[in-house]
DNA sequence: CTCCATTGAATGAGCGTTCAATCAGGAAAT
DNA sequence: ATTTCCTGATTGAACGCTCATTCAATGGAG
Protein backbone atom coordinates (compact mmCIF):
# COMPACT_ATOMS: atom_id res chain seq x y z
CA UNK A 1 0.00 0.00 0.00
CA UNK A 2 0.69 3.85 -0.61
CA UNK A 3 1.01 4.88 2.71
CA UNK A 4 3.54 2.27 4.41
CA UNK A 5 6.11 3.05 1.65
CA UNK A 6 5.74 6.49 2.05
CA UNK A 7 6.45 6.22 5.91
CA UNK A 8 9.35 3.18 4.64
CA UNK A 9 11.14 6.20 2.36
CA UNK A 10 10.88 9.16 5.90
CA UNK A 11 11.98 6.75 7.80
CA UNK A 12 15.29 6.20 5.46
CA UNK A 13 15.43 10.15 5.19
CA UNK A 14 14.97 10.25 8.64
CA UNK A 15 18.17 8.58 9.62
CA UNK A 16 20.05 9.64 6.80
CA UNK A 17 19.46 13.68 7.55
CA UNK A 18 20.28 12.82 11.12
CA UNK A 19 23.70 11.52 10.35
CA UNK A 20 25.09 13.54 7.66
CA UNK A 21 22.67 16.53 7.41
CA UNK A 22 19.91 17.40 5.57
CA UNK A 23 22.38 19.02 2.31
CA UNK A 24 24.69 15.91 3.50
CA UNK A 25 22.35 13.80 2.10
CA UNK A 26 21.45 12.76 -1.80
CA UNK A 27 18.32 11.76 -3.06
CA UNK A 28 19.70 8.96 -5.02
CA UNK A 29 21.32 7.49 -1.33
CA UNK A 30 18.30 7.70 0.62
CA UNK A 31 16.43 6.12 -2.74
CA UNK A 32 19.21 3.35 -2.36
CA UNK A 33 19.15 2.60 1.61
CA UNK A 34 15.09 2.43 0.79
CA UNK A 35 15.64 0.38 -2.07
CA UNK A 36 13.71 1.75 -4.67
CA UNK A 37 14.45 4.18 -7.62
CA UNK A 38 14.87 8.20 -7.75
CA UNK A 39 11.83 8.43 -9.98
CA UNK A 40 9.26 6.91 -6.97
CA UNK A 41 10.56 8.69 -4.27
CA UNK A 42 9.44 11.84 -6.34
CA UNK A 43 6.28 10.01 -6.87
CA UNK A 44 6.04 9.94 -3.33
CA UNK A 45 7.71 13.59 -2.29
CA UNK A 46 7.74 16.70 -4.51
CA UNK A 47 11.13 16.73 -3.64
CA UNK A 48 14.35 17.47 -0.97
CA UNK A 49 12.18 19.83 0.70
CA UNK A 50 8.93 18.71 1.05
CA UNK A 51 10.63 15.39 2.66
CA UNK A 52 12.20 17.60 5.44
CA UNK A 53 8.85 19.06 5.93
CA UNK A 54 6.73 15.66 5.99
CA UNK A 55 9.62 14.34 8.14
CA UNK A 56 9.05 17.25 10.76
CA UNK A 57 4.66 16.81 10.49
CA UNK A 58 5.12 13.10 10.70
CA UNK A 59 7.48 12.96 13.97
CA UNK A 60 6.21 15.73 16.81
CA UNK A 61 7.76 15.99 20.04
CA UNK A 62 5.45 15.62 23.05
CA UNK A 63 5.15 18.53 25.46
CA UNK A 64 5.59 17.52 28.88
CA UNK A 65 2.48 18.55 31.10
CA UNK A 66 3.31 19.22 34.55
CA UNK A 67 0.13 21.77 35.06
CA UNK A 68 -1.87 19.03 37.13
CA UNK A 69 1.27 18.37 39.72
CA UNK A 70 1.56 22.21 40.99
CA UNK A 71 0.73 21.27 44.47
CA UNK A 72 3.03 18.00 44.59
CA UNK A 73 6.56 17.82 45.93
CA UNK A 74 9.05 17.98 43.69
CA UNK A 75 10.36 14.74 45.61
CA UNK A 76 7.75 12.77 43.54
CA UNK A 77 7.59 14.97 40.30
CA UNK A 78 10.83 15.51 39.16
CA UNK A 79 11.77 12.25 38.71
CA UNK A 80 9.08 11.08 36.58
CA UNK A 81 9.41 14.28 34.41
CA UNK A 82 12.90 14.15 33.81
CA UNK A 83 11.69 10.40 32.59
CA UNK A 84 9.45 11.01 30.66
CA UNK A 85 11.91 14.33 29.09
CA UNK A 86 14.36 11.59 28.05
CA UNK A 87 12.15 8.94 27.00
CA UNK A 88 11.34 11.43 24.39
CA UNK A 89 14.53 12.28 23.71
CA UNK A 90 15.83 8.84 23.22
CA UNK A 91 12.93 8.33 21.10
CA UNK A 92 13.22 11.05 19.10
CA UNK A 93 17.03 11.53 18.76
CA UNK A 94 17.23 11.88 15.12
CA UNK A 95 14.76 13.94 14.82
CA UNK A 96 16.29 16.25 17.19
CA UNK A 97 19.59 16.06 15.76
CA UNK A 98 18.02 17.09 12.28
CA UNK A 99 16.48 20.39 13.93
CA UNK A 100 20.13 21.24 15.96
CA UNK A 101 21.79 20.77 13.10
CA UNK A 102 19.42 22.91 10.48
CA UNK A 103 18.56 25.46 12.97
CA UNK A 104 21.47 28.12 11.97
CA UNK A 105 21.19 27.53 8.74
CA UNK A 106 17.20 27.39 7.97
CA UNK A 107 14.97 30.16 9.91
CA UNK A 108 11.71 28.44 10.11
CA UNK A 109 13.24 25.71 11.57
CA UNK A 110 14.98 27.71 14.52
CA UNK A 111 11.42 29.33 14.89
CA UNK A 112 10.15 25.36 15.59
CA UNK A 113 13.10 24.35 18.19
CA UNK A 114 12.80 28.17 19.72
CA UNK A 115 9.38 27.52 20.59
CA UNK A 116 8.97 24.18 21.93
CA UNK A 117 12.24 25.22 23.87
CA UNK A 118 10.50 27.55 25.51
CA UNK A 119 7.35 26.08 26.18
CA UNK A 120 8.91 23.20 27.42
CA UNK A 121 11.18 25.09 29.66
CA UNK A 122 8.15 27.32 30.88
CA UNK A 123 6.35 24.60 32.05
CA UNK A 124 9.13 23.50 34.20
CA UNK A 125 9.83 26.94 35.30
CA UNK A 126 6.09 27.49 36.29
CA UNK A 127 6.25 24.37 38.40
CA UNK A 128 8.91 25.37 40.25
CA UNK A 129 7.77 28.77 40.70
CA UNK A 130 4.86 26.98 42.52
CA UNK A 131 6.94 24.66 44.45
CA UNK A 132 9.01 27.71 45.65
CA UNK A 133 5.63 29.88 46.65
CA UNK A 134 4.55 26.54 48.63
CA UNK A 135 7.45 27.09 50.57
CA UNK A 136 9.44 23.47 49.32
CA UNK A 137 11.98 25.46 47.19
CA UNK A 138 14.02 28.11 48.09
CA UNK A 139 14.83 31.49 46.20
CA UNK A 140 16.15 31.01 42.45
CA UNK A 141 15.34 32.03 39.32
CA UNK A 142 12.78 29.04 38.08
CA UNK A 143 13.43 29.92 34.36
CA UNK A 144 17.33 29.30 34.60
CA UNK A 145 17.05 26.55 36.93
CA UNK A 146 14.70 25.08 34.16
CA UNK A 147 17.22 25.40 31.53
CA UNK A 148 20.45 24.17 33.18
CA UNK A 149 17.96 21.16 33.83
CA UNK A 150 17.18 20.78 30.53
CA UNK A 151 20.73 21.34 29.06
CA UNK A 152 22.08 18.69 30.89
CA UNK A 153 19.46 16.00 29.82
CA UNK A 154 19.60 17.38 26.54
CA UNK A 155 23.58 17.52 25.82
CA UNK A 156 23.79 13.99 27.64
CA UNK A 157 21.31 12.80 24.91
CA UNK A 158 23.48 14.73 22.43
CA UNK A 159 26.63 13.05 23.01
CA UNK A 160 25.21 9.32 24.58
CA UNK A 161 22.23 7.49 25.35
CA UNK A 162 22.61 8.04 29.22
CA UNK A 163 22.28 5.40 31.56
CA UNK A 164 19.17 5.62 34.34
CA UNK A 165 21.84 5.84 37.11
CA UNK A 166 23.07 8.77 35.14
CA UNK A 167 19.95 10.37 35.27
CA UNK A 168 19.19 9.51 38.77
CA UNK A 169 22.31 11.41 39.91
CA UNK A 170 21.45 14.31 38.47
CA UNK A 171 17.73 14.85 38.89
CA UNK A 172 19.64 13.79 42.65
CA UNK A 173 22.01 16.95 42.23
CA UNK A 174 19.48 19.20 41.11
CA UNK A 175 16.91 18.57 43.56
CA UNK A 176 19.01 19.11 46.49
CA UNK A 177 20.43 22.21 44.93
CA UNK A 178 17.09 23.86 44.84
CA UNK A 179 15.52 22.72 48.37
CA UNK A 180 14.91 25.30 50.66
CA UNK B 1 51.87 39.02 3.07
CA UNK B 2 50.67 35.40 2.64
CA UNK B 3 50.23 34.38 6.39
CA UNK B 4 47.81 37.38 6.79
CA UNK B 5 45.68 36.23 3.49
CA UNK B 6 45.66 33.13 4.90
CA UNK B 7 44.29 33.97 8.17
CA UNK B 8 41.58 35.99 6.61
CA UNK B 9 40.64 33.39 4.11
CA UNK B 10 39.95 30.52 7.41
CA UNK B 11 38.29 33.58 9.69
CA UNK B 12 35.76 33.65 6.70
CA UNK B 13 35.26 30.07 6.48
CA UNK B 14 35.19 29.41 10.43
CA UNK B 15 32.08 31.98 9.72
CA UNK B 16 30.23 30.16 6.60
CA UNK B 17 30.77 26.66 7.87
CA UNK B 18 29.61 27.25 11.55
CA UNK B 19 26.36 28.85 9.92
CA UNK B 20 25.39 26.89 6.89
CA UNK B 21 27.37 23.60 8.18
CA UNK B 22 30.66 22.59 5.67
CA UNK B 23 28.48 20.30 3.37
CA UNK B 24 26.10 23.78 2.64
CA UNK B 25 29.03 26.37 2.21
CA UNK B 26 30.59 26.31 -1.14
CA UNK B 27 34.01 27.25 -1.82
CA UNK B 28 32.74 29.99 -4.08
CA UNK B 29 30.61 31.50 -1.29
CA UNK B 30 34.29 31.57 0.89
CA UNK B 31 35.71 33.80 -1.91
CA UNK B 32 33.53 35.70 -2.26
CA UNK B 33 33.00 36.99 1.47
CA UNK B 34 36.60 37.04 1.56
CA UNK B 35 36.94 39.15 -1.44
CA UNK B 36 39.06 36.69 -3.26
CA UNK B 37 39.06 34.96 -6.59
CA UNK B 38 38.65 31.06 -6.47
CA UNK B 39 41.39 30.53 -7.47
CA UNK B 40 43.48 32.28 -4.95
CA UNK B 41 41.75 30.15 -2.23
CA UNK B 42 43.15 27.29 -3.95
CA UNK B 43 46.50 28.94 -4.11
CA UNK B 44 46.51 28.73 -0.23
CA UNK B 45 44.76 25.70 0.96
CA UNK B 46 44.37 22.25 -1.21
CA UNK B 47 40.78 22.54 -1.13
CA UNK B 48 37.80 22.19 1.00
CA UNK B 49 39.01 19.48 2.85
CA UNK B 50 42.10 21.06 3.87
CA UNK B 51 40.23 24.10 4.62
CA UNK B 52 38.38 22.49 7.29
CA UNK B 53 41.51 20.71 9.08
CA UNK B 54 43.49 23.94 8.82
CA UNK B 55 40.42 25.81 11.07
CA UNK B 56 40.90 22.89 13.82
CA UNK B 57 44.33 23.63 13.57
CA UNK B 58 44.37 27.13 14.13
CA UNK B 59 41.95 27.39 16.56
CA UNK B 60 42.79 24.99 19.60
CA UNK B 61 40.07 24.93 23.02
CA UNK B 62 41.65 25.51 26.07
CA UNK B 63 41.80 23.26 28.63
CA UNK B 64 41.14 23.68 31.93
CA UNK B 65 43.39 23.62 34.63
CA UNK B 66 42.52 22.34 38.22
CA UNK B 67 45.00 20.45 39.18
CA UNK B 68 46.85 22.93 41.62
CA UNK B 69 43.04 23.89 43.06
CA UNK B 70 42.56 20.69 44.80
CA UNK B 71 42.75 22.08 48.03
CA UNK B 72 41.12 24.76 47.47
CA UNK B 73 36.68 25.32 48.24
CA UNK B 74 34.44 25.10 45.79
CA UNK B 75 33.14 28.43 46.67
CA UNK B 76 35.94 29.93 45.59
CA UNK B 77 37.23 27.79 42.43
CA UNK B 78 34.17 26.49 40.39
CA UNK B 79 32.42 30.25 39.48
CA UNK B 80 36.24 30.81 38.57
CA UNK B 81 36.31 27.55 36.42
CA UNK B 82 32.92 27.87 34.79
CA UNK B 83 33.82 31.91 34.08
CA UNK B 84 36.94 30.16 32.56
CA UNK B 85 34.77 27.36 30.38
CA UNK B 86 32.63 30.24 29.73
CA UNK B 87 35.16 32.90 28.30
CA UNK B 88 36.35 29.76 26.00
CA UNK B 89 33.05 28.55 25.08
CA UNK B 90 32.12 32.34 23.74
CA UNK B 91 35.31 33.02 21.93
CA UNK B 92 34.98 29.41 20.25
CA UNK B 93 31.28 29.17 19.21
CA UNK B 94 31.94 28.86 16.00
CA UNK B 95 34.18 25.88 15.85
CA UNK B 96 32.10 24.43 18.36
CA UNK B 97 29.47 24.37 15.99
CA UNK B 98 31.41 22.87 13.32
CA UNK B 99 32.63 20.29 15.83
CA UNK B 100 28.81 19.81 16.80
CA UNK B 101 27.34 19.75 12.95
CA UNK B 102 30.36 17.39 11.55
CA UNK B 103 30.92 14.54 14.66
CA UNK B 104 28.48 12.35 13.33
CA UNK B 105 29.35 12.36 9.69
CA UNK B 106 32.97 12.43 10.40
CA UNK B 107 34.77 9.79 12.71
CA UNK B 108 37.59 11.71 12.62
CA UNK B 109 35.64 14.74 14.36
CA UNK B 110 33.91 12.70 16.54
CA UNK B 111 37.49 11.13 18.40
CA UNK B 112 38.93 14.94 18.57
CA UNK B 113 35.32 15.91 20.08
CA UNK B 114 35.04 12.85 22.35
CA UNK B 115 38.85 13.05 23.88
CA UNK B 116 38.38 17.19 24.62
CA UNK B 117 34.95 16.89 26.07
CA UNK B 118 36.58 13.37 28.55
CA UNK B 119 40.00 15.78 28.86
CA UNK B 120 37.59 18.33 30.12
CA UNK B 121 34.95 16.28 32.39
CA UNK B 122 37.61 14.29 33.61
CA UNK B 123 39.56 17.63 35.02
CA UNK B 124 36.44 18.64 36.69
CA UNK B 125 35.85 15.40 38.34
CA UNK B 126 39.09 15.03 39.74
CA UNK B 127 38.86 17.84 41.51
CA UNK B 128 35.22 17.23 42.76
CA UNK B 129 36.55 13.94 43.82
CA UNK B 130 39.17 15.75 45.89
CA UNK B 131 36.79 17.62 48.05
CA UNK B 132 34.52 14.65 48.51
CA UNK B 133 37.55 13.30 49.96
CA UNK B 134 38.41 16.62 51.78
CA UNK B 135 34.81 16.32 53.64
CA UNK B 136 33.52 19.54 52.01
CA UNK B 137 31.64 17.46 49.65
CA UNK B 138 28.79 14.58 50.21
CA UNK B 139 28.86 11.57 47.92
CA UNK B 140 27.67 11.58 44.36
CA UNK B 141 28.87 10.61 41.55
CA UNK B 142 31.86 13.11 40.29
CA UNK B 143 31.95 12.15 36.39
CA UNK B 144 28.64 12.61 36.54
CA UNK B 145 28.29 15.95 37.89
CA UNK B 146 31.15 17.17 36.05
CA UNK B 147 28.94 16.02 32.84
CA UNK B 148 25.84 17.91 34.32
CA UNK B 149 27.51 21.49 34.44
CA UNK B 150 29.94 21.23 31.20
CA UNK B 151 26.11 20.02 29.83
CA UNK B 152 24.59 22.63 30.80
CA UNK B 153 27.11 25.07 29.92
CA UNK B 154 27.35 23.77 26.88
CA UNK B 155 23.40 23.93 25.66
CA UNK B 156 23.33 27.43 27.24
CA UNK B 157 25.98 28.40 24.58
CA UNK B 158 24.40 26.63 21.62
CA UNK B 159 21.17 28.39 22.34
CA UNK B 160 22.69 31.94 22.62
CA UNK B 161 24.79 34.14 24.58
CA UNK B 162 24.33 33.42 28.11
CA UNK B 163 24.01 36.54 30.33
CA UNK B 164 26.65 36.66 33.70
CA UNK B 165 23.93 36.06 35.97
CA UNK B 166 22.16 32.95 34.39
CA UNK B 167 25.78 31.28 34.57
CA UNK B 168 26.03 32.35 38.17
CA UNK B 169 22.59 30.86 39.15
CA UNK B 170 23.33 28.26 37.65
CA UNK B 171 26.92 27.55 39.37
CA UNK B 172 24.82 28.69 42.62
CA UNK B 173 22.08 25.55 42.33
CA UNK B 174 25.06 23.72 41.40
CA UNK B 175 27.19 24.03 44.35
CA UNK B 176 24.25 24.03 46.53
CA UNK B 177 22.96 20.36 45.43
CA UNK B 178 27.07 19.10 45.90
CA UNK B 179 27.97 20.33 49.59
CA UNK B 180 27.31 18.28 52.22
C1' DC C 1 63.85 39.35 -15.61
C1' DT C 2 61.96 36.61 -11.74
C1' DC C 3 58.84 35.24 -8.62
C1' DC C 4 54.74 35.13 -6.32
C1' DA C 5 50.05 36.68 -5.87
C1' DT C 6 46.02 36.76 -8.36
C1' DT C 7 42.43 36.02 -11.80
C1' DG C 8 38.36 33.74 -13.91
C1' DA C 9 37.11 30.80 -17.65
C1' DA C 10 37.11 25.83 -18.47
C1' DT C 11 36.36 21.03 -17.01
C1' DG C 12 34.14 17.15 -15.43
C1' DA C 13 31.60 15.07 -11.80
C1' DG C 14 27.51 14.87 -9.22
C1' DC C 15 23.41 17.02 -7.79
C1' DG C 16 18.05 17.56 -7.82
C1' DT C 17 14.46 17.01 -10.81
C1' DT C 18 11.61 15.42 -14.87
C1' DC C 19 9.41 12.23 -17.80
C1' DA C 20 8.40 8.85 -21.31
C1' DA C 21 8.19 4.19 -20.87
C1' DT C 22 7.06 -0.21 -18.50
C1' DC C 23 4.80 -3.23 -15.25
C1' DA C 24 1.06 -5.43 -12.46
C1' DG C 25 -3.38 -6.32 -11.13
C1' DG C 26 -8.11 -5.67 -10.96
C1' DA C 27 -12.50 -4.17 -13.27
C1' DA C 28 -15.24 -4.33 -17.35
C1' DA C 29 -16.61 -6.16 -21.59
C1' DT C 30 -17.00 -9.90 -24.77
C1' DA D 1 -12.85 -17.74 -19.49
C1' DT D 2 -10.58 -14.67 -22.23
C1' DT D 3 -9.57 -10.29 -23.77
C1' DT D 4 -9.39 -5.34 -23.16
C1' DC D 5 -8.68 -1.45 -20.67
C1' DC D 6 -7.41 1.46 -16.98
C1' DT D 7 -4.95 3.09 -13.09
C1' DG D 8 -1.31 3.62 -10.09
C1' DA D 9 3.38 1.81 -8.93
C1' DT D 10 7.83 1.76 -10.67
C1' DT D 11 11.91 2.47 -13.48
C1' DG D 12 16.21 4.81 -15.00
C1' DA D 13 17.98 7.61 -18.67
C1' DA D 14 18.18 12.44 -19.65
C1' DC D 15 18.38 17.49 -18.49
C1' DG D 16 20.18 21.56 -16.72
C1' DC D 17 22.53 23.36 -13.11
C1' DT D 18 26.02 24.03 -9.59
C1' DC D 19 29.78 22.25 -7.41
C1' DA D 20 34.97 21.53 -6.50
C1' DT D 21 38.99 21.76 -8.80
C1' DT D 22 42.48 23.08 -12.44
C1' DC D 23 45.30 26.00 -15.14
C1' DA D 24 47.03 29.18 -18.58
C1' DA D 25 47.36 33.96 -18.38
C1' DT D 26 48.11 38.50 -16.03
C1' DG D 27 49.95 41.78 -12.66
C1' DG D 28 53.14 43.96 -9.84
C1' DA D 29 57.13 44.26 -6.67
C1' DG D 30 61.97 43.84 -6.18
Amino acid sequence: MACERRIQILEVALKLFAERGVEGTTIKQIAERADISVGLLYHYFDGKAALLQAIFEHRALKLPQLEEMHDKPVEDVLPLFVQGVCDDLRENIEIIWIFFREQRSSSTVAEQVEKKRQRCSQSLSGYLRARQEAGELRDFPPEIAARMLMGALFSSHLTETPEREMICAMVDIFIKGIKS
